[in-house]
DNA sequence: CTGACGCCACTGGTCCGACCAGTTGACAAG
DNA sequence: CTTGTCAACTGGTCGGACCAGTGGCGTCAG
């Protein structure tokens, strides 16, 4: 089983190894970094490989540059942007952040909700034909897990889609983004979520009806069975990073 | 009324032209952009500047970027995130994209009262002391706008702080950004909400006594103030920009 | 004639070394 | 003690070279 070699640019690199430091507090907020000289000599790398890779935590929010002065590191819990969340739930260790992994699945579970009912209230017949191309898909891929995943991204998206709200669609890009990177590990775990075929096409069903407050109710059902399901694992991982368990 | 003069670097104004290229849909997704030494050309800056506008262009998911392969403009509505909410309020041309602006009040809308609720379920002593606090400053600046607005956005950060939930807490940090921009041309529409500093009491009140659902009543009350008073300007704002004004 | 191969002209990625432009703090003159 | 100056930092910009993938076009074997 080949996979393709990971061909990260330098700054890619270094970006990643600045962030991961600073989201593990080894940087704290107002810290200095040292000069872009300095660093291209400790990491081995040119300076605009540095340049690059600061310009890019200072877009995301953790670092502040200023010409003539040093380049500061911010309160990122402050400063951040969600793109960031895939980042702090995996950590640069490999280890998996458990309670920003719930804050993931809370904020998915708040929002499920909504986005049905502003969805049922405004989708048009686009959105509607839409929805039924996606559960006929799910349907016609009955039992194939890692397909139906990313059906079911895809049924969410079109969702948010019909809301008509570009900022909750933005939220929902950034949240899909923290799923990519944990995708696999978790198709297993999600199998009853996104195996519930049937309760996707209630879904589409209440919203093509017109009936927001059942779409609202059968999307909570949806995303508590994920939720409930990815907790126990939480609870074990909890446990085994806590007896000082590097796993994998 | 003197204000610091605008020194934004090179960098920062190529990522800022092609990204309003890429909003205002004169660049479409799947075009490819020119290479980075024509644009270098093109823009009269050094290849290195082009360098990395792009890659901040390709960090905020409005472009791909491929060694040996044309750089190509993505469909932002689907891989960007929350943090561009705020150029797409404010369109390149200074003009206010109304849609998108009525997208993120109803998030803010919506989003306010499920942080009002988990805040007062899980706030601890520190949370209820901070709230306290800004409380206390904003009953002491009663009638000064400017203050009592950077204020409330303060209690909202110690409200959103106190439920815990890092995945909310960095999606009101891109929230409060989208606002950053317009902060000043909206302190005296806002009056109605930032000014109705009983009910930012209320609130804190409620969330010290441990009263969920009366906190999530007077969230929403709040910042249904605000929206009601935006929804007005917006309606202006549409008449004016339909009749083909250049407002500012 | 067809199709596979290989070359080459592109693309972005990295490096170097130089100089410009702000910031900061030490230090000397007032 | 205050104030102005200056030097040694910081990041910002430059251009020019070369490395490293991609893709198309032409060539040549089948």
């Amino acid at each position: 089983m080949l996979k393709p070699v990971a061909r990260r640019s330098l700054a890619t690199e270094v970006f990643e190894q600045l962030r991961d430091h600073i989201l593990d507090g080894e940087l704290e907020p107002g810290a200095a970094l040292p000069a872009e000289r300095v660093l291209a000599e400790q990491l081995e790398v040119n300076r605009s490989a540095v340049r690059e890779g600061l310009k890019r935590l200072e877009q995301a929010g953790l670092v502040s540059i200023q010409q003539g002065g040093a380049t500061r590191v911010l309160d990122f819990k402050r400063t951040a942007g969600l793109e960031l969340l895939a980042a702090m739930v995996v950590r640069g260790d490999g280890t998996i952040d458990t309670a920003v992994a719930r804050g993931v699945l809370e904020l998915r579970t708040q929002l499920a909700p909504i986005v049905a009912r502003l969805c049922t209230q405004r989708a048009d017949a686009s959105t509607h034909a839409a929805l039924g191309e996606v559960v006929a898909e799910m349907e016609a891929s009955r039992g194939d897990l890692p397909t139906l995943q990313r059906l079911a991204l895809d049924f969410w998206a079109v969702v948010v889609d019909g809301t008509g709200n570009v900022a909750l669609e933005l939220a929902f890009n950034s949240l899909a983004g923290t799923y990519d990177g944990v995708l696999e590990q978790f198709t297993q775990v999600l199998a009853t979520e996104i195996g519930a075929v049937h309760e996707y096409a209630a879904l589409a069903e209440a919203v093509v009806g017109g009936q927001p407050k059942r779409a609202a109710t059968i999307a909570t059902r949806i995303v508590s069975r994920g939720a409930e399901a990815i907790e126990t694992v939480l609870q074990a991982v909890d446990s085994v990073q806590r007896d000082g368990g590097g796993n994998e």
